[in-house]
DNA sequence: TTGACATGGTTGGTATTACCAACCATCATG
DNA sequence: CATGATGGTTGGTAATACCAACCATGTCAA
């Protein structure tokens, strides 16, 4: 019989696994997982600090220094917000969106032979699995401390 | 249709939720993730000091620092071997062991919620596809492989 | 309108993590 | 027994992350 526990047990070893390649990937491009995160976020979208912040489970400073090496090595860039004088919105240069194709690119070859040895039809009722254990769902009125990740 | 850069992305995602989890439990005990990993690894066996580098991918040196740490608390302890004089074998003290347990429960208490969203006839097809994606083939002599960070 | 408070970010200080290079001690081999 | 390989530690540096304290800007009530 399989458990709730030796689920947990999986996740954490993939989760290890995983993390170790992400580091390792990122590492070659000069990046910490705590970077690769930040340029898959700015990706997609500017994003103010608090928010995030709040996305990484990080304390604002932490983010300014981030967002200041990342910003001398010319991957983000800081602009006003005209709306409201204090927030300060990050986006990415476009040096620092080239460097996150290619680093995604490695990503996505690293992680080639562990996903190549599921067959294809597996990957559909994985990829559901997961989704349902990776997404927070939005109503959990049971703890009203720690609705996220942060602190 | 769902491709492999799919079940690469929810993997990714599942990797950074699940890591955070982790983290903030850990951070509640005074621990990065490191040191609970440390510690997840130390919990069956002793081991010597090059042996937990190559498991967790860092530098000898990064392991001298994090035993100093974790001895100064009183977690866990330097041994001799007899055999080779050179080697240092490190293992839990009971503290550390207590304080395993005790993270450990905290651990399986913060996924439950993830895990118990999934139906408990799922926790077996979920735990053979991780498997599968997780245990890198013997085929690839490129990293020692990871035993599971709690237990 | 103007205090008072709240919010958004940065700065400064500290501890930890992690690397590399250099080093000492101990083994293994010619 | 000299030489080299292996196992760990030490020292130096950079990055990560926290907290507390701090400005600047917004908001709101009296």
């Amino acid at each position: 019989m399989t458990t709730a526990d030796d689920v947990m047990d999986v996740l954490v070893r993939t989760t290890f696994e995983v993390a170790g390649v992400l580091t390792r990937i990122a590492a070659e491009h000069d990046l910490s997982l705590t970077q690769l995160r930040l340029l898959g976020i700015l990706r997609d979208r500017r994003a103010r600090v608090t928010e995030l912040a709040a996305y990484l489970g990080l304390d604002k400073s932490t983010l300014s220094g981030l967002i200041d090496r990342a910003q001398r090595r010319g991957l983000l860039a800081r602009g006003k917000n005209p709306q409201d004088g204090r927030v300060v919105e990050v986006y990415m240069t476009p040096a620092g969106l080239e460097l996150a194709e290619r680093v995604e690119d490695d990503i996505r070859r690293a992680l080639a032979p562990a996903v190549g040895r599921l067959d294809q039809e597996q990957f559909g009722p994985l990829v559901s699995l997961l989704d349902v254990v990776a997404t927070r769902s939005p109503r959990t009125p049971a703890a009203p401390e720690e609705p996220t990740a942060t602190r």
